[in-house]
DNA sequence: CAGCTGACAATAA
DNA sequence: GTTATTGCCAGCT
């Protein structure tokens, strides 16, 4: 990788798009992938500022309990449960996403 | 140049 | 078991 670009978000960027239809990764996972294992925050503020063009599936990162955040929706808070509905994901009685059947591991 | 903020995570009480 | 606090790293003002 030559370009660095924005560096560490890009870095993120790479890893949320490789996300495979049907899975879903944590925050803690990403920045573990990226090298930086304690920059979580980081993951979730570079999908914050992640430019649109992208197209990254936000809606496919979540947190380690499975819950997914409440402000990071596209339009409305039901939008992201029906898109990962969509893609195949499962979802608990309580609203948290079944981690163990589709957290993405490399 | 320095300090603050931020879509999280883990530990302690 | 639940709730509160601290720690973390990188960008932004």
């Amino acid at each position: 990788m030559a370009d660095a670009g924005e560096g560490f978000f890009k870095r993120v960027y790479e890893i949320v798009a490789l996300i495979p239809a049907g899975k879903v990764a944590t925050y803690g996972g990403i920045a573990r992938m990226i090298g930086s294992p304690g920059s979580a925050r980081i993951v979730g503020w570079a999908m914050r500022s992640a430019p649109k063009g992208l197209k990254l599936p936000c809606h496919r990162v979540v947190r380690t309990t499975g819950e997914l955040c409440p402000s990071y929706v596209f339009g409305d808070s039901e939008i992201q449960r029906s898109i990962l509905d969509a893609e195949g994901i499962t979802f608990r009685e309580d609203g948290t996403i079944d981690m163990e059947r589709h957290l993405w591991q490399v």
